[in-house]
DNA sequence: TCGAAAATCACTCGAAAGGATGACGACAGC
DNA sequence: GCTGTCGTCATCCTTTCGAGTGATTTTCGA
């Protein structure tokens, strides 16, 4: 459902795949040279320790590599992403008409959007409560319900998917 | 090993030395454990290739790890370099940049803003946690922090400041 | 090398939120 | 009449949040 961190470091994904791709490909390459090498001295006792060994520091100093590079690729992007940075404080604010068939479609009733506007706006269940003068139950069986017609656990997931059907401004 | 990145980033040779430690430890361990392997299994014919195969996937992504880890973070320090205000009436949808002039006014860090905007996503600390790959408590502490510098009270407040502030999407 | 900032984690405690269920009155529509 | 919807309120119980405090580790700049 969600991407994650994913989003956040998109650049990170595409740069892996042509470095696993190099990765692949050194590594066929080193794991020849390595059984090459491993015939020639077969000779000696412990050549499984320094064949492994070998290959150990080999891949290891690889890894080193390509996580230096990796990461030098992704502070270039990032300095770029910087600079695209636009302070937008609002466009425009003219009065907001609530989705009505989103609404009816998810048999939302208007107490029940009136006090999600309000749980929208960060108050509480008892400042909701003491605004509509209604006992504090009773804004949470609204909550409840409203919650339950959105498919949300919490009420910022409430908040979130409601402003996505466009309930809420 | 890759004497390259250490003369570019003399910096870093400091804390090689504790991560060269652990590599240190980690290797001796992981050698242990496949030649214990080498000999349970001795009984495959290509036991040799086998085990630098695993050696090597294992040691590569081990300096992987630790290429990541040293040169991690360097973004921040270009960022503040860069400032630059453009009033734009309206960004569309594209990739929303969070107003980084509010962030440094109010102190939020980047971290707490990544979590702030899993908040406004609906998430609960604990699946914020899981994610992140933290701890519920870490969480808390950012979100504490976030809502304490936002002057908010509640998730829901914090997510409703920090649009109007421009920090969330 | 040193110190500040940031990130991490833990613990307690009280408040808030949420789930489940039942109930009551008003009101519209058949 | 009867039925269904809506708004209202309640209780019990569990989970989640938030505040406060303290601690350690990591990172980064001077």
């Amino acid at each position: 459902m969600d991407p994650g961190p994913c989003t956040l470091y998109p650049v990170f994904v595409f740069d892996m795949k042509r470095h696993v791709l190099i990765f692949g490909v050194v590594g066929g390459l080193l794991i020849a040279v390595l059984q090459y090498t491993e015939y020639r001295f077969v000779v000696i006792e412990h050549s499984i320790e320094i064949y492994g060994a070998l290959v150990a520091i080999l891949f290891a100093a690889f890894g080193i590599w390509l996580g230096l590079r990796i990461t030098r690729r992704r502070e270039v992007v990032r300095e770029t992403v910087v600079v695209r940075e636009v302070p937008v404080p609002l466009p425009a604010n003219q009065p907001f008409a609530p989705n009505a068939t989103q609404q009816q479609a998810l048999g939302i009733t208007a107490r029940e959007l009136e006090i999600l506007t309000l749980v929208a706006r960060g108050l509480s269940n008892r400042e909701i409560a003491t605004q509509l003068f209604v006992s504090e139950n009773t804004v949470k069986t609204h909550c409840a319900r409203a919650f339950d017609k959105l498919g949300a656990a919490r009420r910022t997931q409430a908040v979130r998917r409601g402003k996505d059907l466009g309930l809420l401004p």
